[in-house]
DNA sequence: TATAATTGCGTAACTAGCTACGTAATTAAA
DNA sequence: TTTAATTACGTAGCTAGTTACGCAATTATA
């Protein structure tokens, strides 16, 4: 194996590492796919998934749910209108929404795609339980921490600190993770952008 | 926030959660690097630093170092020639290969690069610590396994137990690590492909 | 030493996401 | 009830990587 110039430099290039960790999954995920011969591709996951479990839906709800943007969904949705898979329709309440739904096909797909997401899910289970600890989860904190303030508003503040988005506010550390929990209901619930 | 579909899908969501953080992260550095008005882009990163690091380097041992494809670093040495950081000249001793070296005008920029860098790579270890986990060290951990065996690989022996690439061998768990650790070496010294 | 295999590189075309922008429909405000 | 603001969506074009393929140079083999 080369030496890895990356892994030796921190916290610096953890973005690079991460892409490089992602490209190789998502690969390989795609390599999972073919080796079975079923026609389906990874991007298609999440919409189908989502279709599959809450029946039909926008596109930006869509969107919304699995955390990606539009055009992303229109362009996934198209490939797999071309497969089949779905099909979609104005919303007659609101005709500036299209709504996607799985095709009888799309649905009857679902046992053996289904069969396959077993396959692949457990050799990724077993894959981060090597690791040993919770993989899964400290990927969580991690999604946590960044919905919470993102990577540019965390540089700004360090890099302009006239900039700061948020008044920094002096408390008694015991009273912290309360006035987080607070401060994170307000942004979700009332003044989310 | 929004739901997120894919928090509860366990492992098998692993790949599209690890990407979308991935893309997170980079368009945020794109972010970064813009908010400071310096000529620089997150991509030219890798090349960049192992080129001050190390000296000239071929395009292939960019590639293999940094872990990506030679077109990859191809395309980024053509950015960074426009960008005027770095010059390319044939390698006399072998003149199949293309030498990539810092320009005068690229090690020149190094010093406002560094500052920017420190000030990226302290938001990032921040951020990291908030976790409150090593994951840095547990992302390291998920890129030796798979440089054991692939995510491919694993996933074909349980789909397909007659293609295991390598025959399995039952001994006593006490030795299982040691064995682990043989095994790597051999693969990494000797029959490296 | 001739030939075969390998290596390094460049180009072309593909992938899976993105942002920017325009338009139509809906909702809010004056 | 007009008018303004917002929302949903589609398209176009960008991004940062990839694989496939071909050619030239080097290295290994017969």
């Amino acid at each position: 194996m080369h030496s890895d110039v990356l892994g030796e430099l921190g916290a610096l290039a953890f973005g690079t590492r991460l892409k490089r960790l992602s490209d190789r999954v998502m690969q390989d995920g795609a390599k999972m796919y073919r080796a079975t011969g079923i026609a389906f591709e990874p991007k298609w996951f999440p919409v189908y998934y989502y279709l599959s479990e809450m029946g039909p839906r926008s596109i930006m709800d869509i969107a919304k749910a699995v955390g990606i943007s539009h055009p992303s969904v229109n362009q996934v949705a198209r490939e797999m209108k071309a497969a089949n898979l779905v099909s979609a329709y104005k919303d007659t309440k609101d005709k500036r929404k299209r709504v996607l739904a799985l095709t009888s096909y799309g649905k009857q797909q679902k046992k053996s795609i289904e069969a396959v997401w077993q396959v692949i899910g457990a050799t990724l289970a077993d894959l981060l339980d090597e690791t040993g600890v919770d993989f899964l989860g400290y990927m969580g904190t991690l999604e946590r921490l960044l919905d919470r303030r993102s990577l540019e508003q965390r540089f700004l503040d360090r890099y302009n600190p006239a900039a700061r988005e948020f008044e920094v506010v002096g408390f008694r550390p015991t009273l912290a993770n309360s006035f987080r929990l607070i401060n994170e209901e307000w942004i979700n619930e009332d003044f989310s952008m």
